[in-house]
DNA sequence: ATGTAATTTTACCAACTGGTTAAACTAATT
DNA sequence: AATTAGTTTAACCAGTTGGTAAAATTACAT
């Protein structure tokens, strides 16, 4: 029981995954996530009452993996441009694993932005005190005065948006070439560090 | 007639750009359009015979205003800083004034991305020689030696993103502090210029 | 063997949604 | 006065969708 039990409600929820993260929930069909984890209508219901309830389970998952767990590894005892490298990389190498979060993730909070009060309780992180704890790094480190809140943010934003932006970058700039877009990311690994490094280098 | 016609078109076609970039193509109601236009359905589908003409209108009008006409400025007579500083100024003021452009055009994106070949016709731009152009220019100056495309892709990125991401950084990193959340949006004006001229100055 | 939980099958329902139709009304044009 | 296009009203339709009900089946555990 207990076995069958579990592996059917992960199977359901891999399946859900899926679904929920490539069309979103407008866009996801019960039916189709019936039938991606091959088994019916009814026995969906029978293990998450709704398309909200299974949705929930989905989000809260999805959300928690695309945390940046950006603390751990920032207040650890490496050199600040070590800790930007190694932040880029594992963040970036996470994304390259789960394509889709990012685009999810925000196209969901759209939709329902309540739902950040929600998960801001579920999760334990300031980014207020890491930011201050940032900030006085820098400015005894010789580092440029740039608000720790914008550093993290352009770090963000330049190892996610690639990936939100996949339709245009591929199609636009790599015509349609996803051998050259895969490459692209991975080049990007070293690419978004150093081009942070030496944003925030005094000259 | 020709005077009604137009101004009544117009009027849907704003209140359907409202509802589409808030809501999405599968979340968007024909019903909540009409109402939004204070016209009723039947009106609606007379003028634009389906829910699908009417969002391909929008999509065509939001996807040129999205496209940033980087060229222009990259192409003009100044100097390398000051055109990065002309661009994002100019970028961001344009996503200041449209700030749900980003995730509409990228989510509705991720649901029809063969758009995208369609939306490449209609365009003339050519990103491709215009970051040979550019490549050119930088390494003749005496910038570093970044890929034109990373830096184009970071410029955007970085421009994009906070507007894209609002609900988690207004939320997280601002506790819902609407007011500092759009103070930090305007700050980044110069903050993104300052940050992308010192990362490509070769020290 | 008996009981129990998991699962399938099938049929079904109510609500919603995009879209249509036709008749009537309005206001400006001719 | 007659015409015409724009617009409303209101009823309606067919397809989809989330969700339910109940009976039958399977498989496992006691």
């Amino acid at each position: 029981m207990s076995d069958e039990d579990i592996s059917t409600e992960k199977v359901i929820l891999e399946a859900a995954k899926k679904v929920f993260l490539d069309k979103g929930f407008d866009g996801a069909r019960m039916q189709q996530i019936a039938d991606e984890a091959g088994i019916n209508k009814a026995l969906l219901h029978y293990y998450f009452r709704s398309k909200d309830k299974l949705f929930d389970a989905i989000f809260e998952d999805a959300f928690m993996q695309f945390l940046p767990n950006i603390s751990q590894i920032m207040v650890s005892d490496m050199e600040f441009s070590e800790k930007i490298r190694a932040f880029v990389g594992h963040y970036i190498d996470m994304l390259l694993n789960n394509p889709h979060l990012p685009i999810f993730i925000m196209r969901e909070l759209q939709r329902n932005p309540e739902k950040i009060i929600e998960m801001m309780k579920k999760v334990g992180i300031n980014p207020g005190s890491l930011a201050s704890y940032l900030q006085k790094e820098t400015e005894e480190g010789g580092v440029a005065t740039i608000p720790m809140v914008h550093l993290i943010v352009n770090m963000i934003g330049l190892c996610v948006f690639p990936f939100i932006g996949r339709p245009i970058i591929e199609g636009f700039i790599f015509n349609n070439n996803t051998e050259a877009y895969n490459k692209f990311l991975v080049e990007r690994k070293t690419m978004v560090a150093d081009f942070v490094i030496n944003a925030i280098q005094i000259k």
